[in-house]
DNA sequence: CGATTCTTTGAAAACAGTCAATCTGTGTGG
DNA sequence: CCACACAGATTGACTGTTTTCAAAGAATCG
């Protein structure tokens, strides 16, 4: 999976495919078990080969907001506490069971440094993300609520499938019920 | 200006900024004249080296959506439009009199392989921008408007001084007379 | 089947948006 | 120097939307 992804995004020998995998650690986790929990200091870069993932983080009243969702072949994890040194403000956990490779980022960058093509790939993916970054900030200050749901659900139709809707709403920035109103207003016009 | 925000990210010989100058454009533009317009495809990485800019979209009925603003020693312009060719969704224009440095993104691409600090320089831009936007994303779904203002006036007081309270409502999502009122409420409480 | 989790629904309250009018400050030309 | 025009900011009344809270309905899992 890691590899194939790898595959088509650069052209590897296959020792530098052995040396990349010397350097990963798969990790495994079933439904609701945290990748990062909020205080911890994350150091890694994690690519999700199998199930899905949220960022999110809890408010003294103990309510969750969704930042992003991560499933097969997307990368996640924190890029504030990787880049501060700081304790993350964020939790991540699997919404399915899920399988992760995980590179520590000294090793990440000792990869970034011996394989150029691996560095561009962590140029691309930081640029596509922030370019993702200025789309969602875009619509969540121009678009309503049903444009932002209609947006989310074409643009990452798997996350609107496998995700609970509590998440979806979360990530969207409003509450469940009106997420579900919402919806019961799309499912009218069409 | 330039050369002493270089000389902060990075040690550069004479001859390398001299180089580096000789790649570069200086725009002048005057309050209310655009950097880029809607439509238009958007080829450069522009440093402000004095003024005040602000990019944003205008809907079909004729509404601004304030996505950022860029002052001093900022970088600006549309990555989107710039990594994909694609024609901009964005304006960018000038808020007060304005001086920019501008590079095209061949020639500062040549800039990045030859000098690795810019390059750095460049990677480190865009992961700081990212970490921002994740932030912002982060504040526009969990924070109540009073807490985004107070927010927005910390982490920016440069942009709330100098930027008129409309284009700071549309940053934030909000109609310029819910400002004017959350700033009442603000000005109640201390 | 029972228990938990997730989603939906209803009614009331809180909040932000709209529209229109007023107010403030700035700068220009007479 | 004043008067006027203009852009920006504020205010009020009203409308529309979202949240909140509580309860009931699905769906899922052991």
């Amino acid at each position: 999976m890691f590899k194939s992804y790898l595959d088509s995004r650069m052209s590897l020998t296959g020792a530098q495919h052995e040396w990349i995998w010397s350097n990963c650690t798969v990790k495994r986790l079933r439904k609701k078990q945290y990748l990062l929990q909020q205080g911890d200091i994350w150091k890694s870069h994690a690519f999700v080969t199998k199930g899905l993932l949220r960022t999110y983080s809890i408010d003294k009243s103990g309510i969750e907001y969704v930042i992003s969702f991560a499933m097969e072949n997307w990368w996640t994890g924190d890029r504030e506490s990787l880049m501060s040194g700081e304790p993350s403000r964020f939790n991540i956990d699997a919404i399915e069971d899920s399988e992760i490779v995980v590179i520590e980022k000294e090793k990440f960058e000792i990869i970034c440094k011996e394989i150029p093509g691996f560095n561009e790939m962590a140029n691309d993916i930081i640029q596509r993300n922030f370019i993702a970054s200025q789309i969602r900030i875009h619509e969540s200050i121009s678009s309503s609520i049903y444009e932002k749901y209609q947006s989310f659900i074409q643009r990452y139709p798997s996350f609107a499938l496998r995700a609970p809707q509590s998440m979806i709403a979360s990530y969207l920035g409003i509450t469940r019920e009106t997420l579900s109103r919402v919806r019961h207003r799309t499912a009218k016009k069409s």
